[in-house]
DNA sequence: ATAATAAAAGACTAAAATGTCTTTTATTAT
DNA sequence: ATAATAAAAGACATTTTAGTCTTTTATTAT
């Protein structure tokens, strides 16, 4: 178990997958070569970019042609986005024990501790933006496969 | 979905409980008031005590006046120890996105930024230590239920 | 020795997460 | 208009995680 869901890491990595496969020459990418591109099941990732679509993280269109794309402010948006959207903010909210009274006035032993962790992968999250990878992704310093 | 599963959440609250209920009298702590002290479905958690007893993380002992504890070594423990038992090491070492093959030399977008994340969850669970917090659990400053 | 106690062990069930398949709808090129 | 394309939608199937129940084993007090 990760820190994110199986669903969430495939939906940030084809998020980042889209975003450089599209920027600029404004194309689209079918879900079949971003499936391939970021080593996921394809039928899987569809109802994912289904859901990242309704909720306007990712746009799409049907038909020959079609496919998904980022339009700018897409890809302006921060990670903590798509996180929030598919595990819900949990991980920036949550007690780390799964204490749902958790507070200041009332906390777990590891309150504080988890406090500034949580703070630190909000915070991190929130400072990267979706479009942020695309020139090392297209020279392929960077790998969202395996 | 929080940082850690079920499991462990219950694993490191019932240890604490098991801690500050049975430090210094060398006591015995009975499964149903530890379930009832950490607000957990106790037959889950008599599994996941006797896995943890297996490990040699937690001492018990059966018959009359029997129940759980911990020697003196064990309340030195960090709390990494019952994390990696548990859930094992993903949370200390995997990637972030879910990649096998991510790491310094095939790095994933985020893998820097995710060193930097598990790199301090990992110090700070290894800080910490078992029997930590038992003079603040016995006077009810910290809470292990609801 | 026996009865009572309490954890250990193991089989079982339920729910959630993950993954697959088929049908429908929208778009585009002919 | 029609055929081809590609995503949307929804019904399934599988696996993993979470949780329950019953029987066995070890310990202690009588």
């Amino acid at each position: 178990m990760g820190i994110f869901s199986k669903t969430c890491e495939y939906a940030i990595r084809s998020v980042f997958f889209i975003a450089h496969r599209t920027a600029g020459q404004s194309g689209r990418v079918g879900i079949k070569e971003i499936a391939l591109g970021i080593d996921s099941p394809e039928p899987f990732l569809a109802k994912i970019l289904q859901d990242l679509s309704r909720r306007g993280i990712v746009q799409s269109t049907k038909g020959p042609n079609g496919g998904f794309y980022l339009d700018s402010a897409s890809l302006e948006r921060p990670l903590s986005d798509i996180v929030a959207a598919v595990d819900g903010n949990d991980i920036f909210y949550g007690c780390g024990l799964g204490l749902k009274q958790c507070s200041e006035i009332n906390p777990c032993p590891l309150h504080n501790e988890f406090k500034d962790i949580r703070n630190k992968i909000h915070l991190m999250l929130h400072e990267t933006k979706i479009g942020e990878f695309n020139a090392e992704l297209m020279n392929g310093m960077l790998s969202l496969k395996k």
